[in-house]
DNA sequence: AATGAATGAGAATTCATTCAT
DNA sequence: AATGAATGAATTCTCATTCAT
């Protein structure tokens, strides 16, 4: 990813030290969103976090909408690492459905509770609409592997029907991943395992040929 | 509902007029908000769009928040309505479950569809506590409710299973219901008809004993 | 002086009720100006402790400083009484000086005790020149009493040492009282006793030829 | 004096340059404090006055009270350095009362010309309880130290008449010396030595054991 | 490159005063 | 006459952004 010149960076930094100060001033703008929200957090604020100036705060992003754009951009990065090792046609011939659900939402609540705070981030009111543009790029990347691997096990679906199906599929993850991870211990772990369920039953109306997965069951085995 | 002073209200109008002010310069905010955020939104701009005065404005709301508050509370009032309606042990022995979600779908669709906007104005980042309790309140009240309905199907779940359960399908509707809002035309009908396949198959896996509605065949007869 | 139309008035009241309302108006605006002082008293809240409507307040009173005014005017009015009483040459004639100050003290005490809050008044910012003149009237007059006594208890004195010596007396008394009235039982009398001291050694340097009442003396026999 | 962080600044300034802004801001203040009173003083028309914006006014004062108080604090600074010079016990072994009070008034009439209407300020209705704190903290000292003197001078006079005194003195001296400073010329120059007058004739009645200086002449003899 | 002082447009809120009822 | 809703100019204070050092 660092082949490609950054654009909303006002100048990319040519050593490691800025490349450092960069990392310092999005953890700490991520504090600060997660903590009063975009529009409250101020760059003063951020810079102090950052243990910077605004002046060197300002010489990194051209203005205050950049360090979310950013920041944005550095979540989805990891999300769409941790895509390209599930979301693979490999995964549905080794795994089982449960346990293909089971890996996925194990990985992917990792990866939430370490930016954690994260979530109040994507309810910034007012992020220009290339700001948002990166986030439906990669909803969009994901939904296109759900549909691949809806068509893999059910090749009777219609092409609409596993946009939908991968449309919704996403929605449910989003919000149900976000209830878990405001819980914490056994609730938590019985959240997600909600989660699995709900996918479950759902994916099944499409998959469902003759031999099925007792839902049930399965989930009850955890 | 005019019987109980609200108490988030500067003054109580005396006159119809007063009312009138009132309801306009929510629906003035409820726009304002959901095109700016709450955050971005400006006090002036609301008079204005409310076609008042900021001075009369703040007669009757004591800061920004207020109208915020007000709004929320003035949503929640048309919900709880709805919530009355269907949401009750009669319903259960009237209807099926797909005809019941049907019906309830239906129902909050329109609600929404008449406060489209409204969505946005939940992501307001720095809501006091008490703003936010009256949307929890709602919220435990439909789970509660929902529960209840649980246990009449299916005496055997647990109290903790219901609840779980409840939350859930709380959290599903919500989501899948601003997922079917943002569509337009056949896209939104398809996409709240999966928020039915959705719930069914999920609620099928703690209701279903013996005798199961096909949720697959149900669903594609709409 | 009803005789004079009183000009700060917007109308003159013709019925006794009206009246009322004045007084209640100037009652209420004392006590809040006291509290919050002057700038900070809002119309309202003064509309509000005398029971009356804002629209009602002005159509007695043209604008704020109005009121100010007019309750200045019914101040000076009261202490204009009770230097008519006091400062006269008959006064001079039937009492010494010492009893004649304790008994002004006494009185001007009594006056201030019942117009408690009203010091602050007097500090009200930036009333305008002619809201400021009447005071000064007052005190001219007053001070131009007091050279009389003055000359004629030392007809030795210039005019301009009898105006200075009386210019001084007022200021004395006016530091010294409201220091007084600012303490309470044992405390304010001793106060008081001791502004009778001032005055009397400082009168004395003036008065003194040949037999002189002993100050010292005179004080602690109160 | 910059040695000690003043507290109720926002920012210490480091460079000389601030240092000089906030002095800047402060005589601003001042004049506009004189002008047209605390409460109707602008935190704009100071920060014009002071040739800056409004910004670097607020990044040096929190608000506008804390303009107050600074300003406060830099001339009860000056007042104490003052004092500290003359109401010494040196002072009384050196030099006679009248003297004494002589260069005492001369020096304060000199500190208050060179902040004429700083008067007015004291009457800002509504400062903040510390923000008066250092004021009659200040008045404390010097009655203290007044005590200090009478009773050095006249052993014989109980703590609490001293106490009474001092108190009366500073008063005297306040109210007197006000009169006096809004003279001009020799009616100034008159107004201060009638305030010597006051307080020799006064204290002379508590210090005068036999050989008594006598008023009069030595007023006259200025 | 880094710093942080300076800027000023813009936002929330108040309150004297008017005027329709 | 009385009421109190309506008005909007004016005020305090914030914060994104610039720029001199």
């Amino acid at each position: 990813m660092p082949e490609t010149p950054e654009p909303h960076l006002r100048r990319q930094p040519q050593q490691a030290r800025g490349q450092q100060r960069i990392q310092k001033i999005l953890d700490a703008a991520e504090h600060i969103f997660a903590d009063v929200g975009y529009d409250n957090a101020t760059t003063n604020a951020i810079a102090v976090r950052a243990e910077t100036s605004i002046g060197s705060l300002y010489q990194f992003f051209p203005h205050k909408e950049a360090i979310l754009k950013a920041l944005v951009l550095r979540y989805l990065e990891e999300m769409r690492t941790l895509f390209d090792q599930h979301l693979t046609p490999e995964s549905l011939e080794t795994l089982s459905l449960p346990l293909f659900l089971e890996r996925l939402i194990h990985d992917i609540a990792q990866l939430r509770e370490s930016h954690r705070g994260f979530r109040s981030i994507f309810f910034a009111t007012q992020i220009s609409p290339e700001g948002i543009a990166c986030t439906t790029e990669l909803k969009h990347e994901i939904m296109q592997r759900i549909s691949l691997l809806l068509t893999i096990r059910n090749p009777a679906l219609s092409e609409q029907q596993c946009a939908i199906c991968a449309r919704t599929c996403v929605a449910l993850f989003q919000s149900l991943m976000s209830l878990a991870m405001d819980l914490q211990g056994q609730e938590r772990t019985d959240q997600l395992n909600e989660l699995r369920r709900v996918l479950l039953s759902y994916l099944q109306t499409y998959l469902s040929n003759g031999i099925q997965e007792r839902v049930s069951e399965t989930c009850s085995s955890i």
